[in-house]
RNA sequence: GGGCGCGUAGCUCAGCGGUAGAGCAGCGGACUUUUAAUCCGUUGGUCCUGGGUUCGAAUCCCAGCGUGCCCA
């Protein structure tokens, strides 16, 4: 069955069949521990007074036999905790089984009260020895670990062994979700879960995955956005709804892409999106305090604080600060391309950008995204790239839309939801245009959302925050890799 | 999609045209408070795959696969 045994994997397997005939089952099915490693660790004043027998289970991570007696330390999900097995305190048949078929990786169970050794380490003195789950695959070297990054990706239930930090990054991962959850309901918002599988995708400018339902016989495309369903809902009269759940986008892999990832989309009936940037401050804060204590982060070289007011910056004017050369243009998302190609020339060649705001956009990417460090709203969009945003009044060809950028990555996305169904209607016309003028990305006709808005949509708000982004920032982790636990390979 | 790396023992890596190496792990032995335990001995290879150059290729060339980083 299993290919590629070397002869470590064999002399294992051979253990285990060695346990079986000496009548010890090496696949345990239930052990009652007592104490977690840090439990032990915690309480040790009084269990070393008392005497207390402890029971621990774990994984054994490093061994280190001198004869008759041996230490190694256990590992189990709270921790590392040392155990010493010396032949005359112990049944001498578990010393034996233990030296003669135990290995680095074993999970096995420990009984006995504690001590603390000459070099002053908490132990567990053994007084009973189980093997719980024999390990026939050998862990990688104790002192340099699995650094290959394929193999700690394929195989993260090894790097999970291995390398303590990865844990401690989902754990705190879990934990910045739940505060997140518990943010909102504690605001009065509803949870809810929206299609995976939709007819048609919208919501986002991406291209989906596409599948197939048999029964019904129709074409089905993993969701790249949940917002129109989340609207819908608001039609329906829900007044505040969140979702976080997995959005899917047919596209390539780098350190900030996943084809899969998180998203957390939220809507409050009769907000517009300033009130949105409020919440989402403060939820951002929230999280930091409740789940981290601390409103600093280092990430990378980069160093930002959540602690000050996250400033606001329309997206035009954040041209013109960044972009010397620019300071002094006029540029408006509803001049004529030509102008604005003739006013950009000196200081920007667009590269695919055809529009005005094509062109404008791919110059913010490449000189002002690097420098927005500290977490910055940035607000005024281009009606254009925002088809299910609201337009300001004063303005028609700005959209009521910001983006939170952190270290140079956008984290969230909001704006104040377009709800007059033939403006709708309007836009996923020109949507469907693009779209016939080769632009994969753009929208497709949605007739039932416009059904929907026909019968009243309250003004709204909305907000997506991109969860592996914020966990990303919070963990130090430069890699999106780094926090989604099975990211997309190729298979082997 | 483009550019630059990387792929050698279970793991971490060296070797870069002349017999495939080290440390750890493993195996055998010594050792009853060790901490990368120590000491003696020892096994283990499709050098990513396929072509090519060469008397000779892990090493040079070409193509492919996988992967990492940067850019789009």
């Amino acid at each position: 069955m299993l290919k590629d045994h070397n002869e470590i994997i064999r002399i294992r397997y051979a253990k285990a069949d060695k346990l079986r005939e000496e009548g010890v089952n090496p696949y345990v099915n239930r052990w009652d521990p007592t104490h977690s490693s840090a439990a032990i660790k915690a309480g040790q004043e009084a269990l070393i007074e008392a005497k207390t027998p402890v029971r621990v289970a774990g994984r054994i991570m490093v061994i280190r036999h001198m004869g008759k007696a041996s230490f190694f330390h256990l590992k189990d999900s709270s921790g590392l905790i040392q155990v010493y097995l010396k032949r005359d305190a112990l049944p001498e048949e578990d010393y034996r089984l233990f030296k003669e078929h135990s290995d680095m990786g074993d999970i096995v169970g420990v009984s006995g009260p504690l001590f603390i050794t000459r070099t002053g380490e908490l132990t567990v003195q053994a007084v009973s020895f189980t093997f719980l789950t024999k390990s026939v695959r050998p862990l990688p070297e104790k002192w340099h670990g699995l650094k290959d990054t394929e193999l700690r990706y394929r195989q993260r239930y090894l790097d999970m062994i291995v390398n303590d930090e990865v844990s401690q990054t989902f754990v705190k991962r879990s934990r910045i979700v739940g505060s997140m959850r518990r943010f909102l309901e504690e605001r009065g918002y509803l949870e809810v879960e929206t299609p995976m599988m939709q007819p048609i995708w919208g919501g986002a400018a991406a291209r989906p995955f596409k599948t197939h339902h048999n029964a019904l016989d129709v074409p089905l495309f993993l969701r790249i956005a949940p917002e129109l369903y989340l609207k819908r809902l608001m039609v329906g009269g829900l007044e505040k709804v969140f979702e976080i759940n997995r959005n899917f986008r047919n596209e390539g892999v780098s350190t900030r892409h996943n084809p899969e990832f998180t998203m957390m989309e939220l809507y409050t009936a009769h907000w517009d999106y300033r009130d949105t940037m409020d919440l989402t401050e403060t939820m951002i804060r929230s999280i930091a305090a409740e789940v981290f204590a601390q409103t600093k982060f280092v990430w990378g070289k980069h160093e930002f604080d959540l602690g000050e007011p996250f400033a606001r910056i329309g997206y035009i004017e954040a041209v013109r600060r960044y972009v010397p050369e620019a300071a002094d243009v006029e540029l408006r998302w509803d001049d004529p391309a030509d102008e604005t190609r003739r006013k950009m020339a000196p200081f920007h060649k667009p590269e695919k950008a055809v529009t005005t705001a094509q062109m404008i956009v791919e110059l913010f990417e490449a000189r002002v995204e690097p420098n927005l460090v500290q977490p910055v709203f940035i607000t005024d969009f281009p009606k254009e790239n925002s088809p299910l945003a609201k337009a300001r009044p004063d303005d028609p060809s700005v959209a009521e839309r910001f983006e939170l950028y952190i270290c140079g990555m956008e984290i969230c996305n909001g704006y104040s939801e377009l709800n007059d169904p033939r403006e709708q209607y309007e836009r996923f016309r020109d949507q469907v245009a693009a779209r016939a003028q080769g632009d994969d990305e753009a929208h497709e006709m949605d007739e039932d959302y416009i059904r929907a808005l026909e019968y009243g949509m309250p003004p709204a708000s909305g907000l997506g925050v991109g969860i592996d982004r914020l966990v990303m920032l919070m963990t130090g982790s430069e890699s999106i890799r780094d926090v989604i636990l099975f990211p997309l390979m190729k298979p082997e």
